[in-house]
DNA sequence: CAAGTATATGCATCTCTGCGCATATAAAGT
DNA sequence: ACTTTATATGCGCAGAGATGCATATACTTG
């Protein structure tokens, strides 16, 4: 099991295409709806404010990525979040920009 | 504070853009490269085989995002991690495209 | 103060990706 | 079979960012 080894080339250009999907405001939304359970597109479509065409393009690249699972009934298509590891990496990342930014407002406000 | 609430338009923005700096082989190479302590630019310059351009530009847009911090002494610059959530941050990346890559490498030999 | 070394930056280019628009596919109902 | 509803896709454009080349800045030494 290899635990804190430096990653290869290829693994290197895998985990930076990873956190690219992740780097758009609209998939982020996506996946915060998703966070109470599955919903279908035109749901999606509502909570995000997205044009369908764009919707369902994000939903495709989440996908690709093994971040959401879809499930087919009938005409609608129902997403899912599949990788258990999204909530923790969201929450991580929330934490530290909070910080980072009670910092920044400290340094506003200085006394 | 602020637990599991949506979060809002900007913070989701702020989310994104952390990640995009994530997103890219040759800062996380960098990063790879400070795991094991503090290095000036011309160390990283030879340890990530770029160019000095290139690595001092992606030793700013890390710094800018709070990831690295710099230190100068004397000619050299010195950059360190400053962010301790980000080895957290890459083992589960890393962890969750493990798993991801091992149930394709099962579904090329499936029995 | 001149020369050399370490680091940063301006500029041009090139690629990649997100978006809007229109349209295609798929499934259900009439 | 035709229509309607839900979802996906082809195409073109525009903006963002990564890279290379040259050059600027900062500090040190002679």
């Amino acid at each position: 099991m290899p635990k804190h080894r430096p990653l290869s080339e290829d693994a290197l250009q895998l985990v930076a295409a990873r956190f690219a999907v992740l780097a758009e405001p609209m998939r982020l939304r996506l996946i915060q709806a998703l966070f109470d359970g599955e919903k279908n597109v035109t749901e999606l479509v509502g909570v995000t404010e997205g044009t369908q065409a764009n919707v369902s393009r994000h939903l495709q690249t989440l996908t690709a990525a093994h971040i959401l699972a879809r499930r087919k009934e009938g005409l609608q298509v129902f997403y899912r979040i599949s990788d258990p590891t999204i909530p923790k990496l969201c929450e991580l990342v929330c934490g530290s920009l909070e910080k980072s930014l009670t910092r920044q407002i400290g340094h506003l406000a200085p006394e």
